[in-house]
DNA sequence: CGGCTGACTGCGA
DNA sequence: TTCGCAGCCAGCC
């Protein structure tokens, strides 16, 4: 489509998933962020929903450790974005994250991202 | 235009 | 502590 709309509209969001990008490529290794200090990071623009609405297409970018972001509660909310139902944890395990029940253990591994000035 | 859904969160009861 | 609800915004019907 050359609308002109649509086309702002495509450029709006392949910023604000650049910008997922950045923070989530900074997740040191052994840690997790939740969607809601993401969009903190990104400066509250969007809600922690779009969050994982730009995440859910970044699953597919290998290079992209989409996986140490958890929810607040430390859930694996979007394992079932990772083809199967264990991946997302056995990502988690092999880099030394401990878990409380079906949780992340937060109080461990909990990395706060810095505020992002794009 | 209206309503529902979704890898969420914060707050009040 | 647990539960429900409003806010959030893009996509789809």
């Amino acid at each position: 489509m050359s609308d002109p709309f649509d086309t702002a509209r495509a450029a709006r969001h392949r910023d604000f998933f650049r910008r997922v990008h950045a923070v989530v490529a900074q997740i040191p290794f052994g840690k997790v962020t939740t969607y809601g200090h993401i969009g903190k990071a990104l400066g509250l623009r969007s809600s922690a929903r779009m969050v994982g609405w730009a995440l859910q297409a970044a699953v597919a970018d290998d290079h992209l450790p989409c996986h140490r972001v958890v929810n607040r509660n430390g859930e694996l909310s979007g394992k079932f974005h990772f083809g199967t139902p264990t991946r997302m944890r056995e990502l988690l395990e092999a880099e030394a994250i401990d878990f409380k029940g079906e949780a992340v253990d937060m109080d461990k591994h909990l990395w706060i991202p810095p505020v992002e000035d794009i």
